[in-house]
DNA sequence: CGATAAGCGAGACGGTACGTCACGTCTTGGC
DNA sequence: GCCAAGACGTGACGTACCGTCTCGCTTATCG
């Protein structure tokens, strides 16, 4: 409005599909080579631009590869199934699939690349603190809401006890090199859910 | 006779303290700068020693680096405190101590980096699974033997679930640029622990 | 057009004065420090050039120490002064001012190395055969036609002879230290010019 | 007498053949691998002795090149044949071969390194200037004893020209690939004691 | 004859240079 | 002004060699 967005025009505009190329190059790169072995020359010969095109946009190899991983971010549509265990389901069969996929993988070695280096941690301790936290605080609410959950119980752990579930289910995984079907993550999801759901102790089982 | 160990003592044996004292700059680099800028160079010079002697060791980076964060491997003294959530809660205070500690993080960090290659994973795959598995193992079958614990709980699931926990709070920790101290550990392993081991539900654990 | 060259222009070209600065630098740090402590970080150093600039150009240590000796070739601006004397004279003053000056002895050294090693004598061998070996030709065939020479002497032998002379006294005068001023340089080549063409008998040429 | 040899005895003798052993190989490294490729490991190995057993007897490589070299010298028992020209003519035809050979060639090559370092060239610069240098005055001055050669001719020069003439002549032969047998360097030295001794105008041919 | 001393083969040691490779920047000509 | 190409200065990689240093052993002389 008025402005017109700024100095607009002059030039050149930048090729269109240049970013998604850059991004998938990279994310391929990384899952294939690693850290290590993961080099700017290789993403932008893959993706077919020059380097300056790449660094045009990304101010160094930490900054591409933290937005190539969490741009393929876990889809967060809502999870709302009308019970607390439901949702729980739905929640750890998402999380599930993200961790065991290339992408998702990804995602969490830049986490702990990010974490371990202590810098510009800025947007994306926010962005997984505040999406992936609220997240289990709405489902947490509105168990409350419904009388299934206990007030008391602290959505901060229950957080820590789901993505570290999924996220070491996926490390055993891949140290095992045992890829996982769908139905495998189903019985799984199902396993964890009830595992952090129930008293487990011996006449605990009468949930049937 | 006794030792045997065939071509023995030919030549100036290795410096005794040298593989130590490697270790311990690698990961002291290792915990400064992270994985970009650990170099070799600076560990042999901390080390007080010349690059040759560490590459006479370790074939590369990552060999040492490997070795330099299992060896600090998670004191596994077998826990034992005669309850189920006794157990439960050593295991839990140690793993989260040894999350947050610079050395027990870097441990996880490589995990992840030979995960995410799969290759060479040899030792290091067993290690885990083995003597991290074995000890929930352990830890389940005792609490059957005594009525603690329904047979049908999965120690797998348990694992993940534990050591996910811890995981993903030392992450959280180290995002939001917090640290620790030992009582905060404590309160967080009780919560871990109540949450995985109780009913969540509204009014604890009368739920037939 | 006219230049043609093929697949000109594409990429940043190459930096126009960074031969001649590398060529320079390599040969002030031969004369200074010999083959041994001769190092192609220093030479970049010197040049103000990355090593990659370096190794771009040449493909190691030697390529880049024999180019740097042969460009600093002797000039060759044909001998004529219209005398087979006054040509041998002025070509050994020359021959010995090379000889002493620093790139001049490199080069000397540099024909030595190569000729010991047998290879990639390619270009070498030819420049000195035939560069060389071809004005002492052109001096001696001159002089035929003048009536100053007899037939039968062998340029090659006259070549041998010369360029072997000031050769050696080169060497003997690094030996003993000493540093040769252009008047000594003078009377020496007369000394070796006289000896050449005159017979020494005691009575000089009445040997008849 | 008295003395004894000082404090010879205690503690085990050098092994008696281990210094010619070490020469050999060193020569025979520095002929097949040039200085550059030349390594003290090699020498060691190549002699069947350890580094220590080499290091004991030499401070460094240049001091055990320097002797592999220098010790393989020229035969020089004392040229007399009678007249000015057999001298020269033996003389020449010493230190053709000399030149040719592959212990000779080397210790051209260790003369050239010597001189180009500027340092330690105590010993060696007079070795090479009395030892060589006395026996061409000899010559000379026998000559001029017996009439055949005017006083005014400097034993230097003709030194120059003719240990120049033999070293140029060896060095085009490598550098050419040539091999040269014992009839062509008869003729050579011919030539070149032909060419420094008259008078090589065109009418001067009646030397027959 | 046994203690003492030096030589010896082997090979690990602290350095340092090698030649390669990747980073992030810069400089072309073309679009 | 964006782009592909690719050269640039910098600096780490893993290798190889230098000259030194320990080992365990052998070989001599001296007390």
């Amino acid at each position: 409005m008025g402005t017109g967005e700024g100095a607009r025009g002059r030039g050149r505009p930048r090729t269109p599909g240049a970013e998604d190329k850059i991004l998938a190059a990279a994310l391929a790169e990384y899952g294939e080579r690693g850290w290590a072995g993961f080099t700017m020359d290789a993403v932008a010969r893959r993706a077919g631009v020059g380097k300056s095109t790449v660094y045009l946009r990304w101010h160094d190899k930490d900054a591409l590869l933290t937005e190539a991983v969490t741009s393929q971010g876990l889809e967060l549509t809502g999870v709302d199934t009308g019970t607390f265990r439901g949702d729980l389901l739905q929640l750890v069969h998402n999380l599930l699939r993200h961790a065991h996929s290339p992408g998702g993988w990804a995602a969490w070695r830049v986490a702990f690349d990010v974490a371990s280096v202590h810098q510009r941690l800025g947007g994306f301790s926010e962005a997984v603190n505040q999406v992936h936290g609220l997240q289990v605080e709405q489902i947490c609410q509105r168990a409350v809401d419904r009388g299934e959950l206990a007030a008391t119980v602290s959505p901060g752990i229950l957080t820590s006890l789901i993505y570290g579930a999924t996220l070491v289910d996926a490390l055993m995984a891949r140290l095992n090199d045992r890829t996982a079907d769908d139905a495998t993550l189903d019985r799984r999801a199902l396993e964890i859910v009830d595992l952090v759901l129930l008293d487990i102790g011996p006449e605990g089982a009468d949930h049937s």
